[in-house]
DNA sequence: TAAACATTTTAAAGCGCGCTTAAAACATTT
DNA sequence: AAATGTTTTAAGCGCGCTTTAAAATGTTTA
């Protein structure tokens, strides 16, 4: 009881009289109606309208009350985004081209890693039931099930895949074409004269694991030359991880002179790695990269690596997931956008270790 | 007339009937303040009770309604948080020990980014207030009045601030003692014997900015060392920038032998751009860092840095919005984490260039 | 000038509807 | 009979925004 009336004269207190949309219709002698249209800039209302109003809802400082449009338009305005990790550079041009297809429709999106754990997916996807939220856009974690997506849907929250897919899920898919943009990197490399070349970083538990893996795999053979399961090195998809492989690569019997990395974190942290072991990186050993990060630039030597498309990748799915939400969705598409290799310094013809 | 018959429909045959408190209430044969307690884990429900109720909810696919909740208890359970960049590795520890704070309390957490743009940060708080979001933890952007974080206040949307602080803005304030920071690497630097030491990347137009380069001049002071101006490099805090202001502080007319960095990744660019032009960082220019990245320890060489305590800014941060929303808040604090520093090889005894 | 057409504004109904909590009631143990 | 533990009762939280058909106004045509 206590705690009630202290949160309502509290709120008095604060708020003092609630700016609404009456107010606004009322100081400007026009109905609801119209302010309500006007701020959503619909064509109905006379421009000389629009401004007006809109200028008034600046000066008296109104706040928009979403609840009470979602309570009408049962639309949350909120679309859930998760990925392995926000912070990999990787979801970066994905994340802020979401951000503005979404901006443009006013929906407010909430991110969350899932750090490839089903558990944690499992928990967003919840949270974002229980508010309420319109539909999500996810990066799948490992074995995620077709269910969890499909179940999400049953209970309203449209889905849409990024990056990696799931067999059976039946909703839109937007990646790059993995088994092409590896292949074009080893291509590359067998085109300087390697003939051992290895692949390092990743795993093949997930769709994008194993088309990049395929793409190696047959651009090798293609070219004649041998695949050996000991020049697969994998691991995760971080720069520790690629500079704790190169102690690994450089002890292969075989001596490769080439390795194709997962992704450019794995492809700098090879790098430092073989600088780390008195080599030079770009000279002794050839490396390609993945997704052409900024930083992918300025490494040293300027890394050789496969622009990924992720710009589109991001404005696709989101532009997928409004018009499911619009209900004008066509079926649901497995689009595959083509990468582009990218040659700079850290890849040249081989030289043979003594 | 014809949409709305259809998303009616829809949600008909989607979710058939609902389930709610009282589905699982009559099946099981308690009342719904029974179920709704034992979903909480009150300790007001027998042990026996509650796992019944939790187990009946889990099998039939019981989805918690908090718009619902938000109804009667007024709390929306969002929790807004701002930064310049999320995918700033400076801010991961940060933003995962507010995440773990945050999940403790069923709260959910929006992210953004303001790049350090004013509009961007007021669109950010506008939405939270339109949400009706329970507070806000942001890290300022540059030239943020004390009058924005009033106003979210005075709407309803305490605030917490990390990193930076704003004058006036009486609102707690967690961040790391920058000064005390830059002093750390800097006599670092003078005990190795250097004496002619830049500073390079970032801004004085934050707190940060001026801390820390405060915390230089100090340091360099105390020691007698001339500080010039010319040694100051302003700019950016990425990677990209510490390349690019590599070859203007090697033409620095007095060589300096040393470079206190505003962050690890300038200081990595940096060292990037000295190896570039043919020198070797840690050799033959000693550089520190700041943030002590997981990047900093296999960068090459191994980056001397400081350890800023991220994960006790985000913990405290956290707990500082959730006791004010319980109520329970302290005044307003300014509260300093003290940083470590963390030598490595990046660092050593200056050596004369011809 | 009245009809036809185009533009702008309004009236009015209805969206959401389950969850929380203080206080009372009941059950069990000291 | 009091104390402790568990469950239920019952009231009330939120209350502004969207939308469409229809009316009102303004403008052009016969």
């Amino acid at each position: 009881m206590f705690k009630r009336l202290r949160g309502a004269a509290a709120r008095e207190v604060k708020l003092a009289q609630k700016i609404k949309l009456s107010t606004i219709a009322d100081a400007l002698g026009v109905s609801t109606a119209t302010v309500s249209l006007a701020l959503r800039d619909s064509p109905l209302v006379a421009d000389s309208t629009r401004d007006r109003i809109k200028e008034h809802a600046r000066t008296i400082g109104y706040i928009y009350n979403r609840r009470a449009a979602s309570l009408r338009t049962s639309r949350s305005g909120i679309v859930g985004v998760v990925v392995h990790d926000i912070m990999n550079p990787f979801f970066a041009e994905i994340l802020r081209s979401i951000e503005t297809e979404l901006d443009r429709s006013r929906q407010t999106f909430i991110l969350s890693n899932h750090y490839d754990q089903l558990e944690k997916q499992r928990t967003f996807i919840d949270t974002l039931l229980q508010l309420g939220a319109d539909g999500v856009i996810m990066s799948p974690a490992i074995g995620t099930p077709p269910e969890d997506i499909r179940m999400a849907e049953e209970n309203g929250l449209p889905a849409v895949l990024i990056a990696r897919t799931v067999e059976n899920a039946n909703v839109p898919v937007f990646r790059g074409d993995d088994a092409y943009g590896t292949a074009l990197a080893t291509n590359h490399l067998i085109s300087l004269g390697h003939t051992r070349i290895s692949m390092i970083g990743g795993t093949d538990q997930t769709s994008t694991g194993r088309d990049r893996y395929q793409g190696y795999v047959d651009a090798m053979e293609k070219a004649g030359l041998e695949v050996k399961p000991s020049w697969r090195i994998p691991g995760p998809r971080t720069k520790q991880a690629g500079f704790e492989a190169a102690s690994q690569f450089l002890a292969l019997k075989d001596h490769p002179t080439a390795a194709v990395c997962w992704n450019d974190l794995v492809a700098i942290g090879l790098m430092n790695g073989i600088a780390r072991a008195g080599l030079t990186p770009g000279v002794d050993i050839s490396v390609t990269g993945y997704d052409d990060l900024e930083e992918a630039a300025i490494a040293t030597p300027a890394l050789t690596t496969v622009w990924n498309g992720q710009r589109e990748v991001g404005r696709r799915a989101a532009r997928a997931l409004l018009d499911k939400l619009a209900g004008t969705a066509l079926k649901p598409s497995q689009e595959l956008i083509k990468p582009e290799l990218h040659v700079r310094q850290s890849t040249s013809r081989p030289v043979e270790r003594a």
